[in-house]
DNA sequence: CGTTGGATTGATATGTTTCAAGTGGAGTGG
DNA sequence: CCACTCCACTTGAAACATATCAATCCAACG
C-alpha cells in the first residue's frame, strides 16, 4: 500500500503526514505544506478495533477524525431498542459532525479503524484562517447527504431482494476503486469484503436478518453472486446485479 | 408578517434585502452590509407555483436559492417509476446544490415559493473571498444531513401508524417556531398546514396512499389529530402524538 | 348538473416478519 | 484428536402488516 504513494519533496517536519495515505484525498488536500504543518500540530492518530465506539450521543464528539483506513459505521436507535445504519463512511472521509438529539446514535468502527484527529476549537481556529477547508468539508458533507439520500430510496421503495443487490452491488463498485492506488485498476473478478455481519446488514437496509440471509441465498442459488466464507463474495457479473439492484 | 421584521440601519441601495424574510437566518445573515451588496448585485428573485418544476437532474442547476418563503420538496426517482421525497425544505435553507447521478432526481415547489437565486459561478467567486459563507453552508447541510439520517430511521424502521405520527408531530413542532416571529408565540392548538397531498405524504413515509389514508382516519378516530379539510389539521395534545411517533 | 381529482373505505393478496429449530465452523479444554 | 461450546448463520412454517385491486364518496368547478 505505502508503496504507491506518489513520493513527493515535503517539508520533512510533516513525519506522518508524509506517509499519510488519505494526504491527497481527504481534508488534508486542501492544504498547502506550511497550513499541514500547523494542523499537524493539533493532530492525533487513534486506532480502534472492530466493534469500539468512537462517539455516542452521550459522549458527544471534541474532536474531528478523518478516517485514515477502516469502515465506520454510524448507527441511530430508537428508545425500544430498533436501530438502523445511517452511514457507513470510508477513508477519507471525517467522522466527529455533532449531530442533533432528535435520536440516539452512536459511531463505531465495523473494522479496524485507523483516524486523524483534530481536537474541536483548534480546528475551528485554524480552519476559520483556510477557507479552503470549509469548503473541501462542504463538498464531503453534500456527497454523505446525497448517499443519505439515495439510500431513503432504498429503505423507502425497494423490494427485500433489490435492498441486498444494492448494497452488494454498493460494496462491489466502491471497494475497488479503493484498492487501486495511482491509477491501479483491481483484476474484474475480484473478492470484496462484506464488512458487516448479518445482523448489521439488516440494520442498514430496514430488513431483519432473516430476510437478509434468505435473499443472499436466493443471489447464491442463481449464481449472482459467489461467496467464499460468510464475508466474501466475489460478483462474475456486475450487469444482472445492477438489474436486480433496481 | 413584515410588521414584526426588526427595523435595522442599513444601506439604502439594500433595497430588496432589506425587506427580506430570511435576511437573519438565511445565509445572508452571514454577511456584513458592505458584502451584501455585492451578492445583491448577482441576485434575482424568482416565485413558482405549486408543483412547478425549479430543477432536476435532466435540468442541472446553474444556481444557488435560498428559499424566502414557501415549501420545497426533494423527490427521487427510480427507473419503473416508484418515488420517494427525500427532503422537504423550508426557509431559510438553500436549493441548488447539484447532486449526483445514482439516482434521477427532481426539486419542486410544493406550495407557492419565492426564492432569491445567485447565479452559481459568481456566487462561488464571491463566497470564496467570505469564508463565513461557506461554514454557514456547511452548517446547513450538516443539518439536512441530520435530518436526512432521522429519516432514514423512519423509514427503515418505523411501521406505518409511527410514521403517519412522525410526519405530523414534525410539522407541528417545526411549523411552530417559524410562524412566530421575534418571540411572538404562536397559541398553543393552532392549526397546521399539510403541505401535501396523500400521494406525495405516501412518497415521503414510503407507504402507499390508501395506507396513508388509513392510518390518518385512525388517528382522527383516537383524536389525536383533528382535520379541518384535509390539508389544515390542528394537535389537542402533542404527547400521546409524540409516543406513538415512537 | 355532470365532471373531475383527490380522498376514503373494503376485500383480498403478498412480502416480510416472527417464532422456532437446526446447521456449521472456530475456538477451547480434556 | 476428539468432544464441547458458542456464535453467527441458515432454513422452515405460521402470523401479520402493508400493498394491491376495486368501489365509492365528496367537494370544487365549469
Amino acid at each position: 500500500m505505502l508503496a504507491c504513494k506518489t513520493p513527493k519533496l515535503e517539508a520533512p517536519e510533516l513525519g506522518r503526514c508524509f506517509a499519510c495515505l488519505i494526504r491527497e484525498r481527504g481534508i488534508c488536500g486542501a492544504l498547502s505544506e506550511q497550513q499541514l504543518l500547523k494542523f499537524k500540530h493539533i493532530a492525533r492518530h487513534r486506532t480502534y478495533r472492530p466493534g469500539e465506539r468512537i462517539l455516542s450521543s452521550e459522549n458527544a464528539a471534541d474532536f474531528l477524525g478523518a478516517i485514515n483506513s477502516g469502515v465506520v459505521k454510524v448507527t441511530k436507535i430508537l428508545a425500544d431498542g430498533r436501530q438502523q445504519i445511517v452511514g457507513l463512511l470510508f477513508p477519507p472521509n471525517c467522522v466527529g459532525h455533532t449531530y442533533g438529539k432528535t435520536n440516539a446514535y452512536f459511531v463505531e468502527a465495523a473494522t479496524p479503524v485507523e483516524l486523524c484527529c483534530f481536537e474541536r476549537g483548534g480546528f475551528d481556529r485554524l480552519s476559520a484562517e483556510y477557507p479552503g477547508l470549509s469548503r473541501h468539508l462542504l463538498d464531503q458533507t453534500l456527497k454523505e447527504l446525497e448517499s443519505a439520500q439515495d439510500w431513503m430510496v432504498l429503505l423507502g421503495r425497494k423490494t427485500a431482494e433489490e435492498k441486498v443487490a444494492s448494497l452488494l452491488l454498493m460494496l462491489a463498485t466502491r471497494a475497488a476503486p479503493s484498492h487501486d492506488c495511482n491509477g491501479y485498476k483491481a483484476p474484474r473478478v475480484a473478492e470484496f469484503e462484506l464488512h458487516l455481519k448479518r445482523d448489521e446488514i439488516a440494520d442498514f437496509l430496514g430488513l431483519t436478518y432473516e430476510t437478509v440471509c434468505r435473499q443472499i441465498a436466493a443471489l447464491k442459488k442463481r449464481d449472482i453472486v459467489r461467496f467464499s466464507g460468510t464475508r466474501r463474495f466475489s460478483v462474475p457479473d456486475l450487469e444482472p446485479l445492477a438489474t436486480l439492484a433496481g
